[in-house]
DNA sequence: TCCTGATCATGG
DNA sequence: CCATGATCAGGA
């Protein structure tokens, strides 16, 4: 475990001296196992990424660098650096959280200010010959926020006024509410359709990944 | 091929 | 159970 980077600058060197390694390599410098495939270790990617760049350790819900308010995600594309799969953000609040604004919500929080990590991840590929990109710190602008703002409104009023059953993954334009368990039979408080308390597995907000892929091409102008 | 529901490991 | 890290995998 390195030491947490004492700036901005510090974490993006190292992102930086990653660019273009394996995660063979990586894992070789800190003497970690690389497991066959990720099916049963499916955090295994950024856990060895939080890992080598110094990152807290362990299930805190605070940023990845606390002192530096920056999140870590790493990104898997595929070989014309689309994402292949949505990103996980947060678990949602299913009992409403009266008043909560968007400001405040745990979402936007997140959301300030990300440390992208791209990693080649098509599933051909041996985990330990894919290799990590370029890294990018995002904010997001203006549009961005403000439609990042509609979506969690959205959902959150639907979750609110007892329609969470109504939420669809298409819901939302960026941002969606999908099952967020360990499987399927998990059960968290929610809000019923006439208000009353019910039980109902537990949901994240996600990044579609059709909205990281426009993260990716402001950042390497993809075509 | 893409999307959505389901799932896996770990630590507290 | 919840929060961290996500990817899997079948059906549309």
């Amino acid at each position: 475990m390195l030491t947490p980077p004492s700036s901005k600058e510090e974490l993006m060197a190292r992102c930086y001296a990653l660019a273009g390694l394996t995660l063979g390599q990586i894992a070789a410098q800190t003497q970690q196992q690389i497991p066959d495939n990720l099916q049963k270790y499916k955090g295994w990617v950024g856990q060895l990424l939080e890992h080598v760049l110094g990152a807290t350790a362990g299930s805190k819900a605070e940023p990845d660098f606390p002192q530096l308010g920056i999140e870590l995600k790493t990104l898997p594309v595929n070989a014309t650096g689309k994402p292949l799969e949505s990103t996980y953000v947060c678990v949602a609040p299913l009992t409403g959280e009266p008043g909560l604004q968007w400001h405040e919500s745990w979402v936007c929080q997140k959301l300030q200010q990300v440390l992208w990590l791209p990693v080649l991840a098509e599933r051909t590929i041996p985990l330990a010959d894919r290799v990590v990109g370029t890294a990018f710190l995002w904010r997001p602008n203006a549009a961005q926020q403000k439609v990042l703002q509609q979506d969690w409104e959205e959902l959150m009023d639907m979750i609110s006024l007892g329609g969470i059953h109504n939420i669809k993954g298409a819901t939302g334009k960026v941002l969606q509410l999908r099952p967020k368990a360990a499987n399927s039979r998990a059960r968290t408080d929610a809000i019923g359709a006439h208000g009353e308390p019910i039980k109902t597995l537990p949901r994240g907000f996600y990044l579609k990944a059709s909205f990281t892929a426009l993260l990716l091409q402001e950042q390497f102008q993809l075509a």
